[in-house]
DNA sequence: CTGTTAGCGCATTCAT
DNA sequence: ATGAATGCGCTAACAG
């Protein structure tokens, strides 16, 4: 049916061997072979199958990510990020959405089974040990992004120095009463990224010697609307708050609804200081620690490319930075 | 290296084609023999190879999808609904993401060529008709999603008849202020969704005969954050309008922020109606105009696998049905 | 019911 | 530099 390495080395009076040589652009060819076979692969309209190459070169040529997609903006990020990588290196990006814990433990025994990926990403979600050893048996690299497991390669930012240098920024600002508003602390998927960043600007505060109340600490659902309402509560305070570090962007948006349907002036009456850099915050103005979130899923797939092409390279260990983007939310308190 | 059909073969005493037949669920094997392959493929340990399962069947057992992903809730939510059908049927699914009308074409082009896909969805972007001659050649089926081009199958809600229904049910409620919140007409892809919303809802107004003046029709980049801004525009006018249609809850959400902002009371002061129904609009209690996305995604995997089984089942046009969600959102004015 | 065999379309030796 | 041969691991058709 379709036109194969056959025909084209038949109609150029070639060997198969040669037109996958000039396919794979190997130096050995001499200029007018190759000539002469891109002319009849042109003519003859040729395209290689994708399913014969793969399986003669044994790779899938397919990346896997497992991730809780479709919640948050900054996991939305990490997948573009991914996606333009794998797009680069002529790599598939195949998508596992894990909607609940179940289906998470499902997808780690299947894309250790099925052998359908070169290699796995896993975005913010923790395997077990008997996933890794169970991946490890299957010869499938693994990659964290955002989350770690000390027998694999991960890409992570330091979540405990962000929420710190959130909290020193109020501080040296001259903020005394900050709040806190972020995830509770068990989640179905036990995200660690809220609770590592309130310890942080709990650091801070100590090491200034400023106390952190009860009250000022307001944890919920993660999303603007529950952050909102938090907000609310705290702006509601005797003594309210005036700075708030959000430990999200998305989160931040909340805060932010909440103080201009008070009719706050931001950063006058309120400051406020996100987590993320998601892409609506520079629009917005919202000072926030910016994490490279494209980054962490390019490099991701950079990282399970190259554990794919030396397999000795295991568990390369990346920080990236974090970056205070200093905008119009926060000022000083009156 | 790794353990094959051959190997299970000899070590369970039959030949290869029985125990790809235990493998595949053929009836015909006799339930012993069924029981000792199945034994010694646990033993072993064996895992058909995916690669070449696909190879000697013909079909990459993938989907691919085009989409501008990472823009609109509305967007992943299909996507969700794709991951789900695709997983369900033990498809692959595999995103390509477009940046630009440029990287668009390059796509299209490209999903025709290579061959590492057996079928293809398309969301809210239009193929020109050499793309889908291509896709015709390359015997590639295409399914559209919230989209249409007259040679392919596609998916689509009545954007009209919803706008229709939304200016209809504010004008039962005794409103002849009408606003709308809508997309510009020329963004880079030419969605048409929020037009055809505005031009059913302004059908609506005609047949009532009330007015629709310009001042009441705004529009701006897609997002919450330009709607909030055109919709204090509109509140600042002489005659504000007492009611608004946003394109998308999205918009809706930044109408209601607006609003919320000057303290006006929602749905006394002003009432607003949204459209698709994303996940926070039902917490938020926001009027809308309900379409199934998930379920558009899902359809649509249905509908690509049903044109691989029967090649001659082409051109399947499904609408979907809208729903008005009745929140509290919308009330009679005042 | 089950064993045998012939592809599937390419990459990759090994000679030449 | 290049042609011929071999194998990748499975499915499916064909005998028996």
């Amino acid at each position: 049916m379709a036109v194969t390495i056959y025909d084209v080395a038949k109609q150029a009076d070639v060997g198969v061997g040669t037109v996958s040589r000039v396919l794979n652009n190997h130096p050995q060819v001499s200029p007018a072979t190759r000539q002469r076979v891109l002319a009849v692969i042109e003519s003859l309209n040729y395209r290689p199958s994708a399913l014969a190459q793969r399986f003669s070169r044994r790779k899938t040529l397919s990346i896997g990510v497992i991730a809780v997609f479709f919640t948050r903006p900054s996991v939305i990020e990490r997948l573009r990020g991914m996606e333009a990588a794998a797009a680069a290196r002529d790599y598939d990006l195949i998508v596992y959405n894990v909607e609940t814990p179940a289906k998470r433990d499902a997808i780690f025994r299947a894309t250790a089974d099925s052998r359908r990926v070169d290699g796995l990403l896993v975005i913010s979600l923790t395997p077990g040990d008997d996933d890794v050893e169970r991946w490890r048996n299957a010869g499938v690299p693994v990659v964290l992004v955002d989350t770690q497991h000390p027998a694999l390669p991960s890409i992570v930012v330091d979540d405990v120095q962000g929420g710190y240098r959130a909290g020193q920024h109020l501080i040296e600002l001259g903020h005394r009463r900050i709040a806190f508003v972020g995830d509770p602390i068990h989640s179905a998927f036990s995200f660690t990224s809220s609770q590592d960043r309130l310890s942080g600007m709990q650091q801070a505060l100590i090491e200034h010697d400023i106390p952190f109340c009860a009250a000022y600490h307001r944890t919920g659902e993660h999303g603007q609307e529950p952050a909102r309402v938090l907000t609310h509560q705290l702006l509601a305070l005797n003594e309210p708050p005036t700075a708030v570090f959000a430990a999200s962007d998305t989160q931040a948006l909340g805060v932010l609804q909440a103080a201009r349907e008070l009719g706050l002036r931001i950063p006058e009456d309120l400051s406020i200081i996100g987590f993320d850099d998601i892409e609506i915050s520079e629009y917005l103005g919202l000072t926030t620690v910016r994490q490279p979130l494209f980054e962490s899923g390019y490099r991701g797939i950079d990282q399970v490319l190259r554990c794919l092409v030396q397999i000795g390279s295991e568990a390369a260990h990346l920080e990236l930075p974090l970056e205070l983007a200093l905008r119009v939310s926060t000022a000083p308190p009156r």
